[in-house]
DNA sequence: CATATGTCAGAGATACTGAGATAT
DNA sequence: CATATCTCAGTAGCTCTGACATAT
């Protein structure tokens, strides 16, 4: 039994849509990252780094969504496995100042390659255009 | 920090976006429902025995998306306080039989209000139109 | 014997809370 | 003194796995 067999009601909430659909999402990437001993939230804090240069773990976590509490274990699996380093920030000593190693780099776009691969395999009912307006509705959503 | 400044290779992935919108949507539910002592899942259940009548766990539970295994303590909830009877089913003794009760009508009717103020609040950015078509897009990524 | 249902214990992921230590 | 950062322990909710007893 599909979920096509799912109550009226509960189809018509959007939040039971999204809840399944991230259900889904989440199944599919567990299973592409398990492949290359990967996490979505590496992901996130490489692409992070990438885009914005060193910063703060308590700033990368928000730039991502990731709780501050949470960025520390993530960040001892990226350390221990050479893909950023974590070094004291010398102009404010509160801070770990996270930098993206050159392995890093890599592994950033062997994670997006994996993950883009991901999208196309759950959007694979939307053509390109809907996968566009996709986006952009959930995109004023997330806010 | 908003999510805004997300990195853009992440605000592209239409798999973040989803899981994003989710815990926002888990976030408003937990409130919501917290006020009430509910749980999203009741209504689930409740709206699944309002559409197709009385029915047994493991096919309530396959409309509505949950695990057989994590039927039995929620059916327990909604056992305990009223909503849903429990009975054997005579015609196939392996089965329970799961009847809404009269109570359990009516508890239907104020979760989906507060659950549909929860969708207003969600989608406060999109206008109805750009409502209908992420409820479209979504039931069609859902399957 | 194979399958279906319900029950149960536990694991894994994610998000969050609260507290403490240190630095600004 | 108030605030910010990082660390750490623990909780909660949700999903899933595997096992077992019972009934078909």
């Amino acid at each position: 039994m599909e979920l096509e067999d799912a109550p009226e009601r509960l189809r018509g909430k959007p939040s039971w849509l999204i809840s399944k659909a991230a259900v889904r999402a989440h199944r599919l990437i567990g299973l592409a990252m398990a492949e290359i001993e990967g996490r979505a939230y590496h992901f996130a804090i490489l692409a992070a780094l990438v885009e914005f240069g060193p910063d703060s773990q308590v700033r990368i976590g928000q730039r991502c969504g990731i709780d501050q509490s949470d960025m520390h274990a993530m960040l001892g699996e990226l350390t221990e496995q050479g893909y950023v380093a974590r070094t004291p920030d010398p102009g404010d000593r509160r801070r770990n100042l996270i930098t993206l190693t050159r392995s890093g780099r890599r592994r950033l776009e062997k994670l997006d390659s994996r993950l883009t691969a991901v999208q196309d395999d759950l959007l694979a009912g939307l053509s390109p255009a809907e996968r566009g307006e996709l986006v952009a509705l959930l995109a004023r959503v997330v806010g």
